[in-house]
DNA sequence: GCTTAACCTAAAGTTAAGTTTAGGTATTTG
DNA sequence: CAAATACCTAAACTTAACTTTAGGTTAAGC
């Protein structure tokens, strides 16, 4: 009995995560997916593992991780149980960036949300004029 | 009757902002800081104004603006009420685009939650192979 | 009057994260 | 079989946002 592996090319990893061909390659060059390999004529080809790396990558791109980072990770993850605590350790204090990362979006949020009430009125007005002075007490 | 006006030297602001000297000049230089003047021996001096320039520029920065649309923003606000209506229109997409962002942080921050909860789990278990399997079904 | 600290400019250098270029292979399609 | 398509590599290039370097001025303290 065989077992059915699908595989997927680099051009429809590419499409389903939005992602440049150059890109992929260049993460695969940098060491960022473990276990990708490629058939006899030399082309990739990308199982359920490597996709969970690519998902994984953009999680941690998203959380403000630099690929130097990433690299280290997937690496751990090669490394199999004896670097679980490494890897837990670092979620943990990626959780915690990502958390200061959050507020500091929410006080950025709450800024231009004043600016669009500010020059919402202003557009109003024709003239920044009195809404300067009107709303400049709300915001020092 | 003299009208008393504080000014700070870029090494202040650089302290209070928590800025380099030669990111502020730099910035300066980009034409980010509108209004800001030398005194007569060609130093820079920092009004209140010109503050409120840096803690909008930090606001922008924060919401992922390029220094490129920041300089553009600033080089409106010296063109008065004739660019009301730009000014408006930008911060309304600004507020689109960290709403888009800050719902992708709070999509990191589960993921990060969850790997989180299965590292702390094989950490204390001492290998990944049963939290591999028990949690695989919640993610798949 | 000399040194130290704080500022100045212009120009070159750095880093991260890709992108582009140039040249080549393998497979399907008219 | 010719041509289009999808892939490959290595190396050079790009861009943003600073940083570093080198050389110079000014004001304050000893």
């Amino acid at each position: 009995m065989q077992e059915m592996i699908t595989t997927y090319s680099i051009g429809e990893v590419a499409e389903k995560f939005g992602l440049s061909l150059p890109t992929i390659r260049y993460y695969d060059k940098e060491g960022l997916i473990p276990n990708l390999n490629k058939n006899e004529a030399g082309v990739r080809r990308f199982t359920e593992e490597n996709i969970g790396s690519l998902q994984m990558i953009e999680c941690l791109k998203n959380a403000g991780m630099p690929i130097r980072d990433i690299k280290q990770f997937m690496q751990w993850t090669l490394e199999g149980d004896a670097s679980l605590d490494k890897r837990y350790q670092m979620f943990q204090e990626l959780r915690v960036s990502v958390l200061k990362q959050m507020e500091a979006m929410q006080n950025t949020l709450n800024t231009i949300d004043f600016k669009c009430k500010y020059y919402g009125q202003a557009t109003e007005d024709g003239t920044e004029k009195y809404v300067k002075k009107e709303m400049h007490l709300e915001r020092p």
